[in-house]
DNA sequence: TCTTCGAATTAGAATAATTCCAATTATTGC
DNA sequence: GCAATAATTGGAATTATTCTAATTCGAAGA
C-alpha cells in the first residue's frame, strides 16, 4: 500500500484512483507527483515545465486546474510571498515558510512543540481561524 | 507639533516637508493622509479614488509610486492576503492581520505581551528575519 | 528673481500571473 | 456501448502592477 506521508515521492502511476475525495486523473496524478517529488516549492510554471517532460501535451491551464483541485482538497498547500507567484508545497504538517533573500530558496519552518496560535495572538473572542499563513524573509547567518 | 502616532489623522497640508527621510510632495502627502485617515486597509485603487476627491489630477501610477515610497521608508505597511490586491496599513506597531471571511474586513491583531518569534518557531540557527507577515482568515463568532 | 537639474508626476503602454471560455476529449454509471 | 458528467485544452481575457518617455515641479545656487 502506498503512503502519502511527508517522505514518499510516488511516481504518477503509483497513485491510487482517488485521494482525499479527489478523483485522480492522469494529469492530476502527474501534477501531484511533480509537487511531491521535488520539494522546492515550485511555482505553477515550474510544475508545468516539469510535468511536460513526462506528459508533453499537458497545458498550463490544466496545471492551474490540477493545483487548484489539489489545494482545495487539502492535498497540497499554496504558499504566498508578498506578490510573488504562488508556490506549492506537499508538506501538510503545521508549518510556515522562510525565504532566504540571498538565494530565493524557501525553507519549511516548524512550530516549537505545544505552541498554539491563541497563545501568542490577542484574537477577538470567538474567532475561528480557517486559514493561517506565516511568511518570513531574511538571511541565514552562514551565508 | 504634529504627531504621527497610531491615532492621528492629519490633513495633507499639516504634514511636514519631510517624514522619516522621505521628502513629502503634494501627492505623497495626499496619499499618506488618505492611508492615515481611514484605517480600513485600502487597496491602491481605493487610495487612488479617495485621493482623487481632493486632488482630481493625481494618477494611479503616482499612487503606486507614493505607496511604494511610503512603504520603503517604513511609514506604511503593505498587507497581503493570498493573491488579493495589496492593501495598505499605517499601523506601524508590531501586529498581524485577520480577514473576516464574511465581510472581507481586515482587523489588526496584536501579539500578546512579551511574545517573541523565536519563542515559537524552530528557526535554523543564525537566521535573521528582515520581514514577517502573518495573515489569518476566518470568522468571528458573533457574526 | 532666474536658471538649472535631479526628482516626481503623468498617461498610457507593457507585463505577468492567473482565470475564463468554448470546444474537445475522457470517464463514469447505466 | 451510450448517454451524462467532468476534465482538459489552447487561446483569449482579466487584472494588479510596473515600465516608459515626456512633462512638470521644486530646491539650490547664481
Amino acid at each position: 500500500m502506498i503512503s502519502l506521508d511527508a517522505n514518499s515521492s510516488p511516481a504518477p502511476e503509483e497513485l491510487p484512483p482517488e485521494i482525499g475525495g479527489l478523483r485522480m486523473t492522469k494529469q492530476r496524478r502527474e501534477v501531484f507527483s511533480v509537487v511531491l517529488a521535488e520539494r522546492d516549492h515550485p511555482t505553477a510554471n515550474d510544475v508545468f515545465s516539469r510535468s511536460q517532460k513526462r506528459m508533453p501535451t499537458i497545458s498550463l491551464a490544466t496545471v492551474y486546474n490540477c493545483l487548484e483541485a489539489l489545494v482545495s482538497h487539502g492535498l497540497v498547500r499554496q504558499v504566498n510571498f508578498e506578490r510573488e507567484p504562488s508556490r506549492y508545497c506537499p508538506n501538510l504538517s503545521d508549518h510556515c515558510h522562510f525565504q532566504d533573500e540571498k538565494t530565493g530558496t524557501i525553507h519549511d519552518v516548524v512550530f516549537k512543540e505545544g505552541v498554539n496560535l491563541a497563545d501568542f495572538l490577542e484574537l477577538p473572542q470567538g474567532t475561528e481561524i480557517s486559514h493561517l499563513e506565516i511568511s518570513l524573509k531574511g538571511q541565514i547567518g552562514s551565508n
